[in-house]
RNA sequence: GCUGAAGUGGUGGAAUUGGUAGACACGUUGGACUUAAAAUCCAAUGUCCAUUAGGACGUACGGGUUCAAGUCCCGUCUUCAGUACCA
């Protein structure tokens, strides 16, 4: 019976499931284990072969962990809330909640196939309501924290209200907006209920705000800055403009300096902390007031905060430039400059953020007329403004440095102004100097001979004593906004009384989403919640009622807006903890202590900046206020690479005739453009240039064009992308399956000698370009072992690499020979025999390779591994049962079912999964040492090979036998000896 | 520009601490079996020279350290990813 790999496989899933093989407990004498992937947004479009590829490395993991004693818990589960749901329901009207539905069940049963060890009962959705009650809740509680930073963490709101009413503000040290104006306790209690709710929302870690944000017309919606690439929206590409409006954010730069210190107490790449270390943005420095001197200031003396790295440079600045949307700038400007200064502003203004990025070479500016003055030396310096100043970094003003700082030195060479050199050594007369090594100070007062440290501590001290200023650190990180103007999205647990907003305590949780008619915005631009009827809060029923109850005295109007689709991801692996049996808490105090963190976490590294950081605020938060114990969500993280697909091309002639051009119905055979030596880079031939190419080819059109006196002056090639599964591994395509779309049904194709070929193009998976492969039809035609392995072969996990399905059969032959080797007439070939040398040597050889690969996460090479120790298995003849047993183990984290199916045929009536991996064993690995002489240079030189475990004795002899060889050799001694124990000895004559 | 990763046959990729470069697989070529095809099995397959024996060269490029370098050091080039007037 040959290998049956269909029925085999699905006999196993089905074992699995009946006996709940996989199921976690949250109890045992084992070391616990947790293996988590970043879960799925059910698409529409459901799995392809780049999906699963970190989740079998994942699996292969957790079956390991299991094999090494290990207590694992391994779930998964579906990120359900999100945009194309919803854009699916404003184009069809169908509820978001239905097409989610289907497509968890598509994913469900395309992930079924693979054969993951899963423990699906605790599969998480996170448009569940049964869950986000938890998402809702978190976020009432960001709502009743505020940071302070005398403890370093959040801590519940009531005890800042305490402080108030006992002492006021001025002695709070907390992380809240800056304009906070201060207050005795006595006034606290003055102020108004609305007041004193209007002060705490400036403290709480969640809070309303008019900010200006990433809006999206196209989407209709508000987004993050990590859901903008190049200035358009993630999803999408849509265009993205900025805009005032009051949203809900995170203080998430609360947490900016614990997020950078946590980095170096996980286990993640390099790249990976570095891109989160770039996003956090943490820069050292000093503010630094300058008061304005400007006639129309006189009255009312303004001061310009800036905030510089280099406040060494102090005596350097020969100008002040202001961000063109400063508040200040209209303020300050002198009269005869502000024409000027108000058409550049109108002018940037209407530049798209776009346009500003890509034209980073010219340098623009305006002077406005007034002056600050230098805090130390009392000289004046003109205030300029400039779009090279950015509003949302730092305070949105610079004190500029010209000879220090390269664009500081541009602008002031453009515009003729000053720039005084403060470095001896340095040449400042091409360029700026802005290392902070290799000078003294000079023109610079009290600072003069000085090196950049001693200067730093200094004039920030002085700057101190005249209170103009003071050593500063600043972050890039922004607050997040956190509201959405869309419908498929956590609801705000949120009311408003008076204009200001409560929450909805726990008990009464979750608000369920409303239904509503349609899924678009309102006609007055509101979200789409504002069509939901039944959208209003009874205080006294504590229910959603209908709208037309409101009365604003028990009952009020709800929050539109929803929740962003990072609120779900950023808590999920702590509800994976609990069974979920019951709904009191998110996770019990019993399971969260149990799990702790994750140990691993597998998945792509798109979520660098968004996911990956918040879900690092989110359980810092958690951990502040002790509603969880762990202060990192995930220990040891991997970045699986993507695979993309290879697409491809068929080629259509265009040509030009009356200096218009036309598209024919020719398509021409890829190898016999090739032929005409004609790549796809040359696609313009003109008669005059490539005569031969061109009348060839002209031959060609002739089949197609009807009048045949026609003048054709130029032929392109035009691509289109082709179904790549109709593809062959020579790139070869039937005719027949091309004629199968509509627009190849009439088409002329130009074979080479009867063969039709395509060419290759490497790039993203996706739909629009054909060339998806899905693992449900690689399944079906070689099993899910073969997916499993292939993915693993196709190179190191974290690699980006291209999808080939022509060389999956190199694995699915290895399991095939595998098979033969052992079951004959189904009947398992191996015998309860002593096991040979050989065979052990291979057995424990593959032990030693596949346990490190596994814990180096190089699972390409132990593939390699297996195909080698079967091939020598079966030179070797190898029928003992006790080496075949230990193999089997091995492999059976990558390929378990062919695994499970032999176990079952050795006799052996539980699932192998369960067993112990086998120990390595370095005797086995002893054998006859080889060795071989090596004329190097025209010295003798012997390289031997000893067994791994020698003693140190052993290897002395043996060292000495051969010294005498060489020595007889050779004539001499030899003049080194390098041992390298375990491995080889080198004799160098 | 900055940060990070990487450059090895026709292709994907091996090579542990510096120790026989190209494992393993795909592809290609030849052969066996077959009426034929598929499947399977066997052999060859870095480049060049040589009838053979054998030899020379070879891990992006140029240097260096070492008995020994894909691996370490210095310099150059290229590719990919992230990020960007960040003061």
């Amino acid at each position: 019976m040959s290998y049956d790999f269909r029925s085999i496989e699905k006999k196993w899933q089905d074992h699995w499931e009946k006996h709940q093989t996989f199921k976690a407990v949250n109890h045992s004498e084992k070391p616990k284990y947790y293996v988590l992937d970043m879960f799925p947004y059910p698409s529409g479009a459901g799995l392809h072969v780049g999906h699963p590829l970190g989740y079998i490395a994942s699996d292969i993991y957790a079956r390991y962990k299991r094999h090494k004693g290990f207590n694992v818990l391994h779930p998964q589960g579906y990120d359900s809330f999100g945009l194309p749901a919803e854009q699916y329901a404003i184009q069809t009207g169908q509820h978001p909640a239905i097409t989610t539905t289907t497509n968890i069940e598509t994913y469900r049963k395309q992930l079924d196939q693979i054969g993951f060890s899963f423990d699906w009962s605790r599969e998480v959705r996170t448009s569940d309501p049964k869950y986000y009650k938890w998402t809702q809740w978190i976020f009432t509680e960001l709502f009743n924290s505020w940071y302070h930073k005398t403890t370093d963490k959040a801590e519940p709101i009531s005890n800042l209200i305490k402080l108030f009413s006992s002492e006021g503000n001025t002695n709070v040290n907390a992380h809240c907006d800056e304009d906070v104006p201060l207050f005795s306790a006595k006034e606290w209690a003055a102020f108004s209920e609305n007041t004193q709710q209007q002060i705490l929302l400036k403290y709480r870690l969640t809070y309303l705000a008019n900010t200006e944000v990433n809006w999206c017309p196209a989407l209709g919606t508000v987004l993050a800055n990590d859901e903008i690439v190049n200035g358009t929206s993630e999803r999408g590409g849509h265009p993205v403009i900025r805009k005032k409006m009051t949203q809900w954010s995170m203080r998430i730069s609360a947490y900016a300096e614990r997020l950078l210190q946590g980095l170096n107490t996980i286990d993640w790449t390099d790249s990976l902390k570095e891109s989160q270390r770039n996003w956090i943005g943490k820069s050292v420095g000093a503010s630094v007031s300058f008061k304005v001197v400007s006639a129309a200031a006189q009255s009312n003396p303004y001061s310009i905060e800036v905030f510089t790295t280099r406040p060494d440079t102090l005596f350097g600045a020969s100008f002040i430039t202001l961000a063109p949307e400063h508040e200040l700038v209209t303020k300050i400007t002198s009269q005869n400059q502000s024409k000027a200064v108000n058409a550049y502003i109108e002018a940037t203004a209407k530049r798209s953020e776009r346009d500003r990025m890509a034209d980073v070479k010219t340098i623009s500016g305006v002077f406005t007329g007034a002056y600050a003055e230098h805090p130390f030396t009392k000289q004046a310096i003109p205030i300029w403004i400039g779009d090279y100043v950015l509003a949302n970094y730092g305070t949105g003003a610079v004190m500029a440095v010209p000879c220090g700082d390269q664009r500081d030195y541009d602008f002031a060479k453009h515009f003729n102004i000053d720039i005084p050199n403060i470095f001896e050594g340095p040449d400042i007369s091409q360029t700026a100097y802005s290392d902070k090594t290799g000078f003294t100070l000079t023109n610079s007062d009290f600072l003069n001979g000085m090196t950049y440290k001693k200067a730093v501590k200094r004039v920030v001290h002085e700057l101190e004593h005249i209170n103009q200023g003071q050593g500063k650190t600043n972050y890039r990180l922004r607050d997040a906004v956190f509201s959405r103007q869309r419908y498929w999205g956590e609801p705000f647990p949120v009311y408003y009384v008076n204009g200001m907003p409560q929450m909805i305590a726990k008990e009464h949780l979750p608000i369920k989403l409303p239904d509503v008619e349609k899924y678009l915005p309102t006609e007055t631009g509101d979200p789409p919640l504002a069509r939901a009827n039944t959208w209003a809060w009874d205080t006294k029923a504590h229910a959603v009622v209908h709208k037309d109850n409101i009365n604003n005295t028990s009952v009020y109007p709800l929050e539109l807006n929803t929740m962003p689709g990072w609120a779900g991801s950023s808590w999920y692996f702590f509800r994976y903890m609990e069974d979920c049996t019951h709904n009191e808490a998110f996770a019990s105090n019993e399971a969260l202590n149990y799990w702790k963190n994750v140990d691993l976490y597998i998945g792509g590294n798109e979520h660098a900046t968004g996911h990956l950081l918040y879900s690092r605020f989110w359980v810092k938060f958690l951990n502040d206020r002790a509603f969880v114990p762990v202060d990192e969500p995930f220990k040891k993280l991997i970045n699986q690479g993507m695979i993309l697909g290879t697409s491809a091309i068929v080629y259509r002639l265009h040509y030009t005739a009356s200096n218009s051009n036309h598209s024919s119905r020719v398509y021409v055979s890829f190898s016999k453009l090739k032929n005409l030596a004609l790549g796809t880079d040359q696609n313009h031939v003109c008669k005059a240039k490539q005569p031969n190419v061109f009348y060839e080819l002209e031959s060609y059109l002739k089949q197609d064009v009807t009048d045949k006196t026609i003048d054709i002056t130029d032929i392109q090639l035009a691509p289109l992308r082709v179904n790549v599964n109709y593809v062959n591994a020579a790139n070869e395509i039937a005719i027949e399956n091309l004629k199968q779309e509509h627009q190849f049904r009439d088409g002329i194709f130009i074979t080479d000698h009867g063969v039709f070929t395509v060419n290759r193009e490497v790039e993203k998976m996706s739909k629009r370009w054909f060339n998806v492969v899905n693992p449900d039809t690689i399944v079906a035609n070689y099993g899910a072992d073969s997916l499993r392995l292939y993915e693993m072969f196709l190179g190191p996990l974290e690699q980006s690499k291209p999808w080939n399905t022509a060389g999956i059969t190199g694995v699915h032959n290895f399991l095939k020979k595998m098979w033969k080797l052992y079951v004959n007439q189904n009947q398992i070939n191996v015998i309860d025999c002593e096991p040979t040398k050989d065979n052990l040597k291979t057995l424990h050889k593959t032990i030693k390779k596949v346990e490190e690969d596994i814990e180096n996460f190089s699972f390409n090479t132990s593939v390699s591994t297996f195909m080698i120790a079967v091939n020598e298995f079966s030179t070797q003849q190898c029928t003992s049962k006790a080496v075949l047993e230990d193999f089997l183990i091995l492999i059976s984290p990558y390929a378990p079912h062919i695994a499970e199916e032999l176990w079952l045929k050795l006799g052996h009536n539980t699932s192998i999964s369960t067993e112990a991996f086998p120990k390595f064993d370095a005797n086995h690995l002893v054998e006859s040492s080889k060795n071989y002489p090596i004329s190097f240079n025209g010295k003798m030189r012997f390289t031997l090979e000893l067994p791994i475990n020698m003693s140190k004795e052993a290897i002395e002899s043996e060292v000495m036998t051969h010294q005498k060889t060489i020595a007889q050799l050779d004539g001499k001694p030899p003049k080194k000896v390098i041992v390298i124990p375990g491995k080889i000895v080198n004799i160098v004559s």
